[in-house]
DNA sequence: TGTAATTCGTTGCCATTGCAACGGGAGGTT
DNA sequence: AACCTCCCGTTGCAATGGCAACGAATTACA
């Protein structure tokens, strides 16, 4: 199973086994909604979700709870966190389900003589990058200042990276609202506004660039 | 100079110079207003100004220009870039005076035998993994619905980071405007109000939370 | 020192959007 | 089938904030 994780990706199983074996992993299952790590928290392991699920979520000055990731199985976390060395983290990693969760220390793997822990960094920048993209598109998205202008920004993003102009995503309206930052009765509205008009079609989540 | 680069941190001038001759670095200089990297482009290198200063800049769909990073002498550019691996690059690097930029090939640094080339991974990651967590204090920002509720965020994640309820912005009125995404009419109001309610001080980029 | 240019604060106007409340429809459960 | 729950669309109301325009203040420059 880790052969396929984005941390693992290149390397054969005994390379695998032999990193775990020698950088001194640990593997802790969590009960239905155990806290895994506490926001605030400065942590130097990279967690790997073996079984079950978890989330990331956030509380905001105000006091409301923001889901800020999904972890299923095979998705690792703490990543970043363990990269920037000495944050404190942004979130609270929660079980959902009982949840089997395996550390990797990251100082462990850097100081490690492996020439297999070159292409883990290496797989490490690569996801961190790409999270950071991600994120940056959000940003551009997050600025902009019309409901209208964030509706449209993002159908197109959705339209670039799935390769066509009618597709699915994968959140509901409320999510949706809360990736673009607007109300979800405001982003109901203006999207039948946008249908009234011609621009797009949609059902659900099911969405047509016209 | 490059032993104050945040990539080569904990290296000492030899091995840096032993790096840079076995990876294929180039050197170009860029006439003032000259464009170094265009939005778009799908590049490999990472790149480092030795002289003068850069910006980065994007455009918004309705193409109004965005200025989303100011280079100079020493910062570097492209890590995310070359890190993602086939990502499109989200900005347009723009000399601003002359300029000179040496540029070191992000492949031929991961397949170097240098044992130090895990060190300059481990400080790429750090940087990386930093820039993605002031994206995501800025994003969490901009989620925010009121000027006044992005204001006090803002202000009391400077009076964090400076270790202070006084202290001094480095942005000017436009540039925190753009940064919390707000009109800077409507942030000059905001900030005129919450004096008068007693909240804060300022004076131009000084601020103090009372 | 005089002038130009930049930056910031202020204000009026009003479209946009947050907020709250309601209703309908789809799907699941007993 | 009846009921419940969740998700989505709709709408009225109020006000936040975008937009534009102007003036004051500070800085830059000649």
């Amino acid at each position: 199973m880790l052969k396929e994780n984005i941390l693992f990706k290149g390397l054969d199983t005994d390379r695998i086994q032999q990193i775990i074996h020698t950088t001194g992993t640990r593997e802790v299952t969590y009960a239905p909604g155990e806290i895994i790590m506490h926001q605030g928290d400065v942590a130097q392991d990279i967690g790997i979700v073996l079984q079950g699920s978890a989330i990331g979520k956030k509380y905001t000055r105000a006091g409301e709870e923001i889901i800020a990731s999904v972890l299923t199985e095979n998705k690792i976390f703490g990543d970043v966190l363990s990269g920037a060395d000495g944050f404190a983290s942004p979130v609270t990693v929660q079980a959902v389900t009982k949840c089997t969760v395996l550390f990797i220390n990251y100082k462990n793997l850097l100081y490690s003589s492996h020439p297999q822990a070159h292409k883990i960094l290496q797989n490490m920048i690569r996801n961190i990058s790409m999270k950071y993209f991600v994120q940056n598109k959000r940003m551009e998205i997050l600025m902009l200042k019309s409901v209208r202008s964030k509706i449209t920004t993002y159908l197109e993003w959705q339209a670039d990276s799935k390769g066509g102009r009618s597709f699915t995503i994968d959140m509901d309206r409320q999510l949706m609202a809360d990736f673009l930052g607007v109300e979800r009765s405001a982003l109901s509205r203006e999207l039948s506004r946008m249908k009234k008009d011609g621009l797009i079609d949609y059902h659900k989540n099911h969405f047509v660039i016209l």
